[in-house]
Formats: structure tokens, C-alpha cells, sequence
DNA sequence: GTCTATAGCGGGATAGAC
DNA sequence: GTCTATCCCGCTATAGAC
């Protein structure tokens, strides 16, 4: 144990929760470093460049959400159930406080090197593609009802879960069931 | 012309300008000299500190909106009026490709001076009250029809307007605009 | 793979001349 | 009010010893 990927996969761990907490321009080198109980010398070793780490983090959580929905099929849920899990994907950030990956990225696009920037647009591509297909499918099973394109409300639910884990933070915590509560009722039969 | 309260005003307006391109982490009081010609030692004597200029944006942010709402008033709007003209003040925003001052301020929250965090936490609570007094009246007068509780809709078309705006930067700019489309479809009656 | 040491830059902020 | 000059700090990144 503590080989080399132990090290390097708890730098992105902790670079990933610093840029949910703190936004990429938020976090340094340093900060990891103290939390490890390294030196930010060890941390250019595995990711020369802040870009790097930024740009795995990123390929990660891509690859992390196909497997998440691989496992989903594998568990043969319904729509309704498949938006639940979705839902909860969120809240697992707003229970630390945290905003989602694409809230945070977004945020700060016109900051980030290029190669991260080319690859939030792919992530928030990924996830978007995902729930048009699951609400589409939805509603043609009768699982949901809603006006409008599958695509739009695909991006209402994303944009207001988003949003909403941003707005946890200065609304004591509240805004996020709110959001999920009135995203649930919008779209039941 | 040129007085005190003319660059002291340029300042306010660039760095308002800059947090919502950037972020409070993003930009610095050299990119605000170098737009408006003058040092930096200037600025720090309009505003002595960071934390002064980002307080100085959101106090008169909160006035500006109220001032909005009462103007409003003025034009004996309906409320889907209104909500129009709500979802407009974001839209002037999106074809900036800014982000909403919410949306900034919120996620980069945990990194503001409590000065500002607490004044973030004012204006989102003004905003929030606006839109649910809008909603709760509209719907009693037959003008909008929405499921749930009027606080629960108020958190849901605001968080999709900040959420949508931020992802509008990564989408080819159609996001924003699908999410008004929908919230626009999800409150007529 | 991790360390020490350091380069080089940019940030916020202040003192004091004009 | 605006300037020059400067301080001190923290950041990313690199060189080279171990």
C-alpha cells in the first residue's frame, strides 16, 4: 500500500474536492500538499502542471458518470427511479456543501486553460444527452409528463439541480430539496 | 466631467463586470488600472481593500433590484408580465456570456470575506421573496399554474436561470434559452 | 518518488511625493 | 486624486540531491 497510484489518486481526490469547494482559481498546490503531508514538488511529479490535474479531474468524472449509467441498466430500474438516482447524484454535493462539477467549471470557464475548457463542454455534454434520451424515453412509456421538448426540460432539470446546490449555500441548506421537490412534481403523471 | 464619482463608478462597473466574467478569484485590481488607464494605487483609494469593492457590488445590486421592482410597479404590469421581465434581467446577462452575480458569488462562496458572504446571502434573499410573492399572487389570480408551494417554484426558475446561464457557456449558447422556454411553459395555466 | 531550494511572477496593500 | 516606489506574500513551476 501507499504505492504510487495511492499517492497520485488521493491528490486527484482532494484536488477534485477543493475545486467543488473553492472553484479552480480557489485551490493551490499547496493546499493539497498540507493535506497529504507532502511537498507541492511531489504533486508536479505525478501532475506537472495545474492544468493536468484539472484536466483529469474532469476525464475522470466523465468516465465515472458512463459506469454510473451502465450500473443503472445492470439494475433494471424504471425512468421514474432512474431520475431519483440521478437527483441524488446532486445531493451528495449538497450534503458537504459543495456544487457540482459543472456549476463549478462553468463558472469559471473563461479562466481555465483551453484544454480544460474543451473538455467541460464534453462533460456537460455527456450528462445533458443522458437525461434528453431518459426523459424522452419517459414520456413515451408514460413514466413522465411534461410540455415542451425532451431536450429543453433536460436542460431545465440540470440548470435548476445546478443551481440550486449554489443557492444550498446561502439559504440555509434549503434550496436544494426545494429544487428536487419541484423537479419531481413537474414531471409526474 | 471625469470627477470623483465618475471613476469611482467606472471602477464599480469593471469589476462588477469582471466578477461575473471571472469570478472574485479571477480578476485583480491590475486588470481593472489597466481598462481604465490608472494605477492601482488609485483604486485602493476609492476602495481600500477587495473586500470594500465586492461589498460596494452587491449592496448596489440589491438596490438596483429593488429599484427595478418598483418601476414595475410604476408600468402596471400583469404578473406574467413580470416573469418576463424578470427572465429578461438574466438574459442581458447571457448574451454577455456572464454569469448571474448570484451564480458567482454563490460558488465561489466559501472563498469570500465574511463581509461579502453575508451580503450574498441578503441578496439572494431579495431576490427569492420577489419572485415568490409573484408567484403565490399569480397564481391566485388565474395568471400562472404550478404543483407545490410558491417558495419551492421561486427556488426552481431561479436556480434554472443561474444554473442555465452558466451552462450556456459550454452549450453553444442554447441553454439559457431552452430553460426560459420551459419555465415559460411550466407556470401558464 | 519525494525532498530542499529557489526562480519568477502576480497578487493586495501602503507610504509619501505631487 | 493620482502617481511612483516598494513591501510582503502566495502562487506555479523547475533543478537537482537523496
Amino acid at each position: 500500500m501507499t504505492d504510487i497510484r495511492d499517492t497520485k489518486k488521493q491528490i486527484l481526490d482532494l484536488a477534485e474536492s477543493l475545486l467543488l469547494d473553492r472553484g479552480y482559481n480557489g485551490f493551490s498546490y499547496k493546499d493539497i500538499a498540507a493535506a497529504l503531508g507532502i511537498k507541492t514538488a511531489s504533486i508536479h511529479y505525478h501532475y506537472p502542471r495545474k492544468t493536468d490535474l484539472g484536466v483529469s479531474i474532469i476525464e475522470r468524472a466523465i468516465r465515472r458518470f458512463e459506469k454510473w449509467g451502465l450500473s443503472l441498466e445492470h439494475r433494471n430500474l424504471d425512468s421514474s427511479r432512474k431520475l431519483d438516482e440521478f437527483c441524488s447524484l446532486f445531493k451528495s454535493f449538497a450534503s458537504r456543501q459543495q456544487v457540482c462539477l459543472g456549476g463549478s467549471l462553468q463558472t469559471d470557464f473563461k479562466t481555465l486553460p483551453e484544454e480544460m475548457q474543451q473538455k467541460s463542454c464534453e462533460f456537460a455534454s455527456v450528462l445533458l444527452q443522458w437525461l434528453e434520451v431518459l426523459l424522452r424515453d419517459g414520456r413515451n412509456t408514460g413514466a413522465f409528463r411534461f410540455p415542451g421538448e425532451a431536450r429543453d426540460e433536460a436542460v431545465l432539470i440540470i440548470s435548476s439541480l445546478q443551481g440550486s446546490i449554489q443557492m444550498d449555500r446561502v439559504t440555509s441548506r434549503s434550496s436544494f430539496r426545494s429544487a428536487v421537490r419541484q423537479i419531481t412534481l413537474s414531471v409526474s403523471p
